[in-house]
DNA sequence: ATTATACTCATTTTCGAAAATCATTGATAT
DNA sequence: ATATCAATGATTTTCGAAAATGAGTATAAT
């Protein structure tokens, strides 16, 4: 079935997507049967997980999803706060004309998606994943693999959150909104106005899932 | 020999060492020779340190430590800048007096070994340990798992760089006044002062480096 | 001479039987 | 009754034989 190289992947997108429950033990026996893949495979594939942070290891009892906690949710914040803000300057500093072109075209189909999110079924995660385009459009400049590949990988754990809460209809004006002024500031290369937005962006995002039950 | 789950350990340890060379492919029958155990461990090991950026994978082909480069020496600075210092402005601010009796601490101890760091054999490194400690001490407060995990993976993938080139004897009262000024910033709160500081330092030690051969 | 194809060989990668581990249960002694 | 220790069982973890892969080499075809 699913290509033993790639069953980091399917795993990623379970646990991402929710259907292998936080905090939950992942037995061996089970995930060999569900993948059709020896013992070995599977391991290396968890592990490689593990460095992600999506999966916690317990030697001789094995592994595990990563639960989720309030604290968690907030230390996700805080630290995107730190890499996509340092990150963001950067790219506004470096930016080029290409770079502009890829957030005009990103900041494009999130305003397409956002406006039938709620039209078709697929339609919030067509949002939601122009949404993280547009924010790696943003830093896209930035010249720094780690800052870019730490952005990716706190934008997926942030993921698991956001699935957690129905987003209201109301509240997407508002998001739109919030996204057009920060592309305006980056864009006018206004360094500080925009590094000062998506600060005070990705507390408001933490504000609205800390009512969220979990 | 080495227990199956210290492996990632001991070749950590190789690798920032620099026994294990940057660039080289290690061959699974080698490390099973050398280390005594079987296959799965290893890879096991491997893709850890895979997700901890000191191990590149590569499918059908395997493993090869991660290799050394002028370009990825300033990507760790410029990731460091954005970590620690975001790290520091927190720690600064959350900080009580347990956080600041460490700080004097670890200064303390840092002091110490600067001063013998040139008269025994392994001094250097002793040195060179306080150093990171203190680094560690000074962001001890910030209150984020992550932000701490990720200073000391960037911390780690600096020492392999900082072992390349020979600490000049001379350069070790320039190197010490500048923690003096950090540290004492940091106790007096002085958050603007104390991050501006951090941030230039970073910059300084890869100026520095970059004059090196590699 | 050059491209295409089959064959080697060194190496990675997978597999499941077997060993190791830990929590639990049951037996025994105090 | 409670503590101690041994047996049990469920599960992880290791191991090396065997399969799969890809790079290199030889052979054949145009």
């Amino acid at each position: 079935m699913a290509k033993a190289t790639d069953l980091d992947d399917v795993m990623r997108d379970g646990i991402l997507r929710g259907t292998m429950e936080p905090g939950s033990w992942l037995r061996m026996e089970e995930l060999k049967a569900r993948f059709a893949v020896g013992f070995s495979p599977i391991r290396e594939a968890l592990s490689r997980l593990v460095g992600e942070g999506l999966v916690e290891f317990e030697a001789n009892r094995g592994f595990r999803v990563k639960g989720l906690s309030r604290a968690d949710l907030l230390d996700i914040a805080v630290t995107r706060t730190a890499v996509e803000g340092a990150a963001l300057r950067r790219s506004i500093a470096l930016g080029d004309d290409r770079w502009e072109a890829s957030v005009v075209g990103a900041m494009h189909r999130y305003r397409r998606t956002a406006a039938v999110a709620f039209d078709t079924d697929n339609g919030l995660s067509q949002w939601e994943a122009a949404h993280d385009e547009l924010h790696a459009a943003l830093i896209g400049a930035c010249g720094s693999p780690r800052l870019m590949m730490l952005q990716h990988r706190l934008q997926e754990q942030h993921l698991r959150y956001r699935r957690l809460i129905v987003v209201p209809h109301v509240g997407a004006e508002a998001h739109i909104a919030e996204h057009e002024q920060l592309v305006e500031y980056a864009l006018a290369r206004d360094l500080d106005a925009a590094v000062a937005h998506i600060e005070r962006h990705m507390m408001i995002t933490v504000d609205a899932l800390s009512n969220a039950e979990f």
